[in-house]
DNA sequence: CCCATATGTAAAGCACACTTTACATATGGG
DNA sequence: CCCATATGTAAAGTGTGCTTTACATATGGG
């Protein structure tokens, strides 16, 4: 499943530990969803679009 | 998180296992989802979404 | 009455989502 | 140069998403 994490964060010029600490997860779980090595549980998916105001689909795409 | 599974699946007259096997999951986890046991994952959540041809954030409410 | 179909649930097992701790590397500012 | 910050990754542990097999119960049609 891909996704636009990198580009929404770097648009907004966060590290990924300022990520991480918005969403409440740890560095290296933002770290392994950028990079494409696990998707994220519903409800991580659901607090991800929250914070960028977007629906999951503009988001994550299954491809 | 909520869902609106078993009513989506009411509507069609569709039996769990009738929607466990155009989901490619088995009869337990549409019964497990229907009743709250848990959630999909997100790759579920977007087959669930396009078989409904739903956005995924119609039919789940993290709540 | 039977029986087929639908639903609920349990147990054991596997894979993955996420954690904490830890280390390596890059990069830019003093 | 140093050091702080950012990123990538690894290992071990926990919980959950999903599987197969199995059993119990309800319901409606013959």
């Amino acid at each position: 499943m891909k996704n636009r994490l990198k580009d929404l964060r770097a648009e907004r010029g966060w590290s990924q530990g300022d990520l991480a600490e918005k969403l409440a997860v740890s560095r290296q779980t933002v770290n392994a969803l950028e990079n494409g090595r696990y998707d994220p549980s519903l409800p991580l998916a659901f607090t991800i679009a929250r914070l960028f105001a977007l629906p999951i689909e503009a988001i994550f795409d299954p491809e």
